[in-house]
DNA sequence: GATGAATGAGGATTCATTCAT
DNA sequence: AATGAATGAATCCTCATTCAT
């Protein structure tokens, strides 16, 4: 068991490691104010060997950007189907909320990268990114939230619900320093998905009270 | 007329028109990865002669945040006070959006500076920045929301309107590109802040219906 | 025939194919700015795999020095012998011309080589060299040039006759470009062959008018 | 006195200083295998003090080839003008000869960079490159030369005079080795410039026998 | 106050080479 | 014999800063 975990972690590929170390220092500084340098050394490896993995730091920099969107665009293309109850938007959130609390270093990404211009982010979410965004005024549209919000202000909708859910573990540093709760502890998740369920129903009362 | 404009232009002392091409590049890039060059290019300078006005590229990065942050916060200082109606609320975040429309440098600097850790911030905000959150907090504990929200929810309701204010201007490029409106064109800011109105009435019911 | 042709090509060593290869590269580039990785490149090679076959670069390009020299020394030494009538001169013009014009990289490795110092061209031609110039020497001394030259102008002569003709391959690309023929067509080589016969009869008359 | 040439040699701008190491470097190794380092050593400068003079070293490059060739081409525009006697052909091959024995790094450079393709010799010689062929050819042309050669020889003949005159500079190394006697010394350049006199007076019969 | 020149430290990347596989 | 991965040394260049003018 713990020799497993162990054996995984060691077989981890030394792409896959120089992914997750380049991961959390691009998260920590931004693409421009990041040391190739401090990415080897957190992989305990020469910084010219990192060009034997990847064409230089820009790729590796989409690669980390690719591997990170990926996931939660797939759950959200996954999340945003069919016919949907109250209880399904709320685990919907919660699904959300865990991944960007599990993959600490996501958000951060995406706010740096939105920033910059978010040019990559686009063309490398590229075919993905905006049918999730279009998947989402679609599921708006359908819900209760049509009663509401007219047509035009769906997009403000959804784009609020992104800054609410991405803000919140990009912010982390901020949050724990004013609030005095970790963000990323059992207890911070849980209060913070409460209160998305709550703001959800606010906006968008469900239909079957 | 068009001559006064030019002359308060031109009459912009030194230190201002430095602090005014800062605030442009550290928006555009962040602390780390702005060159001092560009902003000295920015001013037609000699990078030299920034050190006739600026200790160093950190002061001269804390004094541009000092000096975007402190109207914002004094700003809020004024707003958060004494009896409020829902045309005061209104009001309120009219007046928030349109301070960070005219800045628009403003939402990145602090995106940028709370991705880094938010050191600064609190250092340089200090005495104004938890109060502020104290008296947002104090505030909303008097109004309507009280009755929704639990006191230990109210943090995070605070950081979400924080979230959705900030976030969109921040986030315009994205914002832009997804929706096709200029976030900050006439346009854009009524539909943003009708949108935050009606948010703010669902999330916090206005006292008089 | 066809495949005769092509499985020779097929069937060279790998160390025939890195010397190809390499030759062309030095070339090109010279010994200093000649990446090994070229090299292996150009043989669809891992430039690991180069050391399997030579020692290191400096081995390699002496490998390909010595394969490019040895012919030319060795035609040199072969044509220089014995009673010469102006035919045979011509004769010999010709077959050096027809050399360099198929060994096109020969003549910038040599260039390149004596820009350098020539060191290695010393050391790897070695017994071989100045032989050859003195056998060109004593050609010259015993033809009618003896008329024309004193001894001390012979090595220029010799020097003369050198540069005219690697110096019109080394430049073949200036040529080119500033004459609109090219130097290794065979209208390029026969004008340059006449013309090197008409120099070799002006500036040594041959014995029978 | 002495003072004014030590005084000359310090006034020397950096520029001239860096311009001067440049052009030895370049001399020696050529454009690709010359590191900037080595430079700066030859001029005592930190390699970063050089970008405050060029943009880079390609720059440097091409000045330092602008520097060194702007007066040849000038020189030869000169010389080849109007009537000409057998002296005045003398007179010109020894200025020529001076000029290169004077700065004896241009042949070198100009070899390396023709070896390199010529692009750049193309480029910044520009306007001057083509039309030095041209009157070269026209010159000889008009003089006997056109009774022994036809048109299409003139070109050949007159790079063959190039490759005389630089190649025996260019290959210096390589002559002083064979030779034993100093290429650049008074006795060598004298040997040269009597021995091009000779060449040239048999390849282009002087006008007055 | 402004600038040109200088610089040490650090930036990404290339290079020739080694070694285990 | 071939290769992927690793590396120390170099490569060109940028950066923030200093200082004499």
């Amino acid at each position: 068991m713990i020799n497993e975990a162990l054996d995984t972690a060691d077989a981890r590929t030394t792409r896959e490691r120089i992914l997750d170390a380049a991961e959390q220092v691009f998260a920590e500084k931004g693409l421009g104010a990041a040391p190739v340098r401090d990415i080897a050394a957190r992989v305990g490896l020469n910084p010219a060997s990192l060009y034997n993995h990847f064409a230089g730091k820009e790729e590796l920099y989409e690669a980390v950007l690719d591997r990170g969107l990926t996931p939660v665009l797939k759950m959200l293309s996954d999340l945003l189907v069919g016919e949907r109850t109250r209880d399904d938007d709320d685990q919907a959130i919660d699904q959300v909320v865990r991944h960007f609390a599990q993959s600490p270093n996501l958000a951060k990404l995406i706010h740096y990268e939105t920033l910059a211009g978010g040019e990559r982010i686009a063309r490398i979410a590229g075919r993905w990114f905006e049918p999730v965004y279009q998947r989402g005024i679609d599921v708006l549209r359908a819900s209760r939230a049509a009663e509401l919000w007219p047509e035009h202000e769906l997009p403000l909708l959804l784009l609020g619900f992104q800054n609410l859910i991405v803000g919140y573990f990009a912010m982390a540093p901020l949050v724990h320093q004013v609030f005095g709760v970790d963000p990323v502890s059992e207890e911070g998740l849980s209060r913070q998905m409460a209160f998305l369920h709550k703001v959800s129903h606010l906006l968008i009362p469900p239909r079957e009270g």
